[in-house]
DNA sequence: TAGATTGTTAATCGATTAACAATC
DNA sequence: TAGATTGTTAATCGATTAACAATC
């Protein structure tokens, strides 16, 4: 889903009005009835003939997905994955606001990343209880996840975005989005065996 | 399937002899009958009343998924998340080993992330010539990641980790694993509106 | 009219879940 | 024996795929 709101954003800048599903199907290298189905799923009616109104298209995804809604955020590490993610130049577009950076290392403390300045860990608590973050980005590493999360969660934060490599600990009450990265990685993995080894079926003896 | 490994590591670290699948179903917070369908499809037989071998397991697991193949990979992009990812820990245990680093940027150049020394682009070509690694990750923008994907597959790379935010144009041959990050930011999203639209069905009028 | 496209309904397939049997 | 655990088989559910109808 996020790939057709990337798409059909550029799409809007560039200025066109309407667009097929076979036109993202054949961007995405997917089959066409899965575009179809996707896109019927936000319950948008298109024009047949000429397609779907590329901007009503955002719109009902975005809503489709909850990206209508504002998310504030904060952010724990800011080490190279912080940055990165940091940086990332759609989330803005995605709701998803990173008000606050924190970090535990008094070397990163007082920089400037992506125009975020670099907290202590020091304020974490007090700037939690005064803005109130919707969710809490973990970056930290596996190490340090769990106190993080703790801190978090006791300070109201009910939705948790993990990319440390730990499963959390949290009360049922509280969400957990956790990202492995090594998911992508097993998955190539699997895609490059079953290619080299001929159609070798999933499961053996 | 890479949380388990994760885990099991630990365990084995642990000097871990036997785990149960209800042990793994608790740490992962998902159900036990999950936990053993995922084990059961390594293949491996357990012993009843004790469970399996620890280091069986991550063996079994390893060869499912695909790990136990040596997977020499260059790395393009040597910003923050290409720093980010050539330092995560675990890679090495999955096979996958960055042998090069290259970015375009001449202040990289150079500079030393995680070992591995920053090359300039002008020298890709060469490496891959020579060393012919198994997979092209992908870790620049959207704009630049067509042109290095289209360079790496002429030099016959046929695999493709792609982190930037571009669906990539290849020769049918070439298998690529796309990563979006806002992905998981979409699904969290969701979580988010039926958590508090109280139980919300996903499709609407 | 012909063709491209959406919309809908049915069929297939696979994954998830449940229930029970086996056994150390 | 009792209990924890694996192993297996069946049932359910949902997602994917296919086929066709509607229409601009």
């Amino acid at each position: 889903m996020p790939t057709y709101l990337h798409r059909l954003n550029e799409l809007h800048q560039e200025g066109r009005e309407y667009v097929s599903c076979t036109e993202l199907a054949e961007y995405m290298n997917i089959e066409l009835i899965v575009a179809r189905k996707d896109i019927a799923m936000t319950g948008l009616a298109g024009s047949r003939r000429r397609g779907y109104r590329v901007d009503e298209l955002i719109q009902a995804i975005r809503t489709y997905i909850g990206w209508d809604q504002e998310l504030p955020a904060v952010m724990v590490g800011a080490g190279a994955l912080g940055s990165a993610l940091s940086g990332h130049p759609d989330f803005a577009m995605y709701g998803l606001q990173i008000r606050y950076l924190f970090d535990h290392d008094p070397e990163k403390i007082g920089k400037v990343i992506h125009g975020r300045t670099v907290l202590s860990m020091d304020k974490l608590c007090g700037i939690l209880d005064e803005c109130q973050p919707k969710i809490g980005i973990i970056c930290v590493s596996a190490k340090a996840a769990q106190g993080v999360a703790d801190m978090l969660v006791s300070h109201g934060v009910r939705y948790l975005w993990n990319f440390s490599d730990v499963c959390l600990t949290v009360p049922e009450y509280v969400i957990v989005q956790r990202e492995v990265i090594a998911g992508g990685l097993a998955l190539l993995a699997a895609k490059i065996k079953t290619a080299e080894n001929g159609e070798t079926p999933a499961v053996e003896e």
